[in-house]
Formats: structure tokens, sequence, C-alpha cells
DNA sequence: CTGCATCCTTAATGATACTG
DNA sequence: CAGTATCATTAAGGATGCAG
């Protein structure tokens, strides 16, 4: 048999949607940054380098909304808003870790073969 | 400190474009699919189901460019191409497995969280 | 018929400006 | 500071066509 035992790949699968959420480059990053513990949003910015305001806030309501983090705002002024990993959150942080180290490992091996492809 | 030590997340580090590669719901798919034995173009079709011929045919490209598949065309009548995980592709079977596992697990909580969420 | 390439539509992302 | 709104740009995705 090809195929795992799970379903995930099915079109009428819902927990497609969620594979779809968390197979993301943001995500990844996002969740790795707020690892170490709850961050304010210009702190994951720096963090998550590269990655636009809009895009930001997007993805991480969309986390909050899926109840991967929390969002805490302090009504002070200046404003402060921190996000942090929930409990569901924290249960990404070692697939999606386990996904950076491969990036960090294979790295060259990738970049490699991507030469090898392109010189032909 | 709130980052962990590796540099994934630094938009100057290499390895992003590797961690993007990977960390995108089609490839986990694919590579996934991929993991049960070698199948042919319609095969993978079949197996993530929902994607379209196109995003299959430039996601395999991209992914036999990067070193985690290899293409093989047999000059046959009807024609028939066979795509199989290379060594590097294998490394990364457990890392997107578990994620995969994880959309399964945790699609519930998803949910839950979702709906508590849309509704206020 | 299978595997793709081409074209075209739509959704995602980025830059900028502005408000509480 | 932490967003939101708007617009410009780009990439993803789908429909079709064509060669092997």
């Amino acid at each position: 048999m090809a195929q795992p035992e799970w379903n995930v790949m099915l079109a009428s699968c819902p927990s497609r949607t969620s594979l779809a959420r968390i197979a993301n480059k943001w995500t990844a990053m996002i969740v790795i940054a707020l690892s170490g513990g709850p961050l304010r949003f210009g702190e994951v910015r720096t963090a998550v380098e590269g990655i636009s305001g809009k895009v930001l806030a997007d993805t991480l309501r969309d986390l909050e909304r899926d109840g991967v983090v929390t969002r805490t705002a302090y009504d002070e002024m200046p404003p402060r808003v921190e996000y942090q990993l929930t409990d569901l959150g924290r249960t990404l942080q070692e697939p999606l870790a386990a996904l950076g180290r491969w990036a960090e490992q294979h790295i060259e091996e990738v970049i490699t073969a991507r030469t090898a492809y392109d010189s032909r």
C-alpha cells in the first residue's frame, strides 16, 4: 500500500484545512518565534524578519482564531499587545521545530541539487 | 532569550527558502503520498485529492529541482512518468508525517476554537 | 490517454498612509 | 506601538489545449 493510514490527503477530510494552516512558512516561523515565551507584536515582527505588518497581523489573527495563540491587549499608552502560545500551540512546537531543523541541516544539499538542476 | 539558537527566521538566512519549500501544504501531502513508494503522475494526483494538474506538475518540478524527488520518464505508449523520494526526500518523511499526525489529532480543537472565535 | 505547457482568473502578499 | 484600510504587485490556482 502506497498511502499512509490517515486520510489528510482527501479533499473531503477537514483536517486538511488544519494542515494547510500549519504547513505554511509564516505560521512555522511565528510559532517558533513564540516558543521562547510571549512576545509583543513588534517583537514578533523583528524575530520573523521580512514579514510585512499586514501579513503578520493577518496570520496572528488566524492563529488566534484557531486556538494556537492568545492575544492580550494592555490598555496603555503607548499600546502594548502580547502574543503567546496556547497549550494547543505548544503541541505544535516540536513538529515545527523539527521542520526548522531539517531546513538548517539540509539546506546545503538543497542548494547543491538546485544548482545541478539549473545548469543543464 | 526568546529565540531559539538557530536563525531560520532571519530574512538573510538561506535556509528560509528551504523552509518555505517544505512548509507548504502541497509539498507535505506529496511527500507523504510518496512515502509508500514510487508513484506515477496520475497516482499522485489521485492520492493528493483536489490538486490541479498544473499545480502538481509545478510542485513536482520544484521538488525535483531541490533534490527531494526523482522523475523517471519511460518512453512508452501511453506515457508513464514515475516519481519517488530521494534519500534527501526520505529524511523529510518523519517531520512531515508528524505534521500530518498533528493535523489529524488536533483538528477537533482547532474547529472548536474557530467556532468559539467566530461566535462573538 | 498521460503528462504537462499556456493562458487567464483569483487569492495572497507587499508598500504606503493613516487612526486609536 | 499596534494595528487597519487602500491600492499595487505577485504568486497560486484553475481551464483549456496539445504533443507523445
